[in-house]
RNA sequence: GCGGAAAUAGCUCAGUUGGUAGAGCACGACCUUGCCAAGGUCGGGGUCGCGGGUUCGAGUCCCGUUUUCCGCUCCA
């Protein structure tokens, strides 16, 4: 084992052992690649969100939040492409063990007949000369209007094949077409099985009456269907933009990798309105703006990573990913991308509803540009958690595990820990505790030594703890213990929740 | 989905050539100490991932299966 997947092992115990994170229905052996947050996952992940929510919706007067149903009307499906665009028909060759888009199987060998053709071209042009009459040769050779025909018959074939969703004709193909794995050589295949990345199930009591409806596999739509209804209540002029947190769904082949894949995850998206031509600008415009707000949160540059997107999906003319450093390597943890007006176009079409937006600068109707930035939740629950924890080895000798989560996350943000628990320290501690507990997620513990009682909090990433002696029972002042120094200072009790809020803030770089 | 590895108490693990389960830590109560974990006493907790098979007898051997991690594949 290396020590990137022991180091990933232990983040993955951590987060079990002390309530972060649970398999789910675990006492069914699990669900794969569902999960479940526990007592102190929930709040690091509502921390994280509202952090979001506030430097979105808050902190911008032109940002507006939403929060869409996740069943939408099938046809929204179509119009986005995700019912087309996500039926892989897959097939696998039993003896190299490689999975291969059928699809994409049947096309390259079409190009291969493709480039035989145009080699039959290519020497004739050299033998003729200059008097060659390339589309005579290309409609009349033999050889070429065999292929030809070959190429067309395939296609049709395939077409009608994938259409009417005869699985089983798709591999005969292959099989009669003699298409070997690039790998094995052999013509070895499984069956060809389809892979729809969307969950469905039926709205409606019965069966013959019910129809089909899909889990949202992306929250981006429940934006765009919603665009004018919020520019328009809201009052809003372009540029502006609409914020929405919610579950999303897919049906992945392979999810793995704790939380980073799984197929009920969280996204954070903010789709932005702009006029058409200065959506470049607003890209740039987020893709800093979005660097910012990671960088704030106190976690080195050098964690992350800005990949721009050469492929570029059907709906964008710009993407870029901010990638994490994770402990299995950089990997995405948000998108920004460019997507035109593809979205709002194509439901335009398909609802025959005018989707315009009236500019009264410009005194032009047009379909107004987008900017989407989407973050996935579990994605950066992860990175704040794998970035922050920590094995130390102490001036002593002795080790502690501490979670180095950014104090404004940290799901516990006090803890009060009266020094012995006698002597009317634990009735003060409480006075302290309820003092807090309005402001703050806070913990009361009096079990145990009291440098045990600070290993616990600092295996939960809590920032502060208070801690109530003898000596606050005479002048009422408090020590208060900062988890990464260790160091302690001595305060007045009463200015325990001003001091603990101040520190807390989040300073935008 | 394929291949590799793993699964015994909450955690980390032990368990002999097959003879029906142990340790440390953790947890609960009480006592003691009191500013950076691991003092004392007592106690709770396991049909050994699940299902079959072989056997007089399976945590141990065989087959299947589930889950997790890794690699491949997939991931607008």
């Amino acid at each position: 084992m290396t020590t990137q997947e022991d180091a990933f092992k232990k983040i993955i115990a951590h987060c079990k052992e002390y309530g972060f994170i649970f398999p789910s229905s675990e006492i069914y052996d699990g669900l794969s690649a569902v999960y479940d947050y526990g007592q102190n996952g929930v709040e690091l992940k509502n921390n994280i969100r509202d952090y979001w929510w506030k430097s979105m919706v808050q902190y911008h007067d032109n940002i507006l939040g939403l929060d869409a149903a996740i069943f939408m009307h099938p046809a929204v499906w179509k119009a986005s492409g995700h019912v087309d665009a996500f039926n892989d028909p897959l097939i696998d060759n039993k003896d190299s063990k490689k999975r291969y888009r059928a699809d994409v199987l049947i096309e390259d060998h079409i190009a291969k007949l493709e480039e035989k053709v145009e080699k039959e071209v290519a020497k004739a042009a050299k033998r003729f000369g200059e008097s060659f009459d390339e589309q005579l040769f290309r409609d009349t050779n033999p050889r070429v209007q065999d292929n030809r025909k070959k190429i067309q018959d395939i296609s049709k074939r395939f077409v009608a094949a994938l259409e009417a969703d005869r699985l089983d004709d798709i591999k005969a193909l292959i099989e009669e077409l003699g298409i070997v794995c690039p790998v094995s050589g052999s013509r070895n295949w499984t069956d060809v099985r389809q892979f729809n990345l969307m969950f469905s199930s039926r709205m409606g009591s019965t069966g013959d009456s019910a129809s089909v409806v899909y889990l949202r596999p992306e929250t981006a739509q429940g934006i765009f269907v919603n665009y004018l209804n919020v520019q328009k209540t809201g009052r809003q002029k372009l540029p502006f933009g609409i914020a929405q947190v919610g579950k999303a769904f897919r049906n992945e082949i392979v999810a793995r990798q704790f939380i980073f894949r799984m197929r009920e995850f969280e996204q954070m998206e903010m789709q932005f309105f702009v006029r058409p031509g200065q959506e470049k600008e607003w890209y740039e415009y987020w893709k800093k703006e979005r660097m910012r707000w990671h960088l704030a949160l106190g976690i080195p540059e050098d964690q992350f990573r800005i990949h721009e997107h050469e492929k570029l999906a059907h709906y964008a003319n710009a993407a870029v990913d901010i990638e994490f450093k994770f402990p299995f390597g950089f990997r995405e943890v948000e998108g920004i991308h460019s997507r035109t007006d593809f979205d709002l176009s194509a439901h335009q079409e398909h609802s025959g509803k005018k989707l315009h937006y009236f500019d009264p600068e410009t005194n032009e109707s047009y379909v107004p540009y987008v900017v989407e930035t989407s973050i996935g939740l579990d994605r950066m629950f992860l990175a704040v958690v794998s970035h922050a924890y920590r094995e130390e080895t102490l001036d002593d000798g002795s080790e502690r595990v501490v979670m180095n989560i950014p104090p404004a996350l940290a799901p516990v943000k006090v803890a009060v820990l009266p020094l012995v628990k006698k002597d009317g320290l634990p009735e003060k501690g409480r006075e302290l505790f309820d003092a807090l507990k309005y402001d703050f997620n806070c913990q009361y513990e009096d079990k145990d030594a009291i440098g045990r009682r600070y290993r616990r909090q600092d295996a939960i990433g809590t920032p502060y703890c208070v801690t109530i002696d003898h000596q606050t029972l005479e002048d009422n002042s408090v020590t208060i213990r900062e988890r990464d120094s260790m160091k302690q200072e001595r305060i007045p009790i009463e200015k325990t929740a001003v001091i603990v809020g101040e520190r807390l803030r989040i300073k935008p770089k």
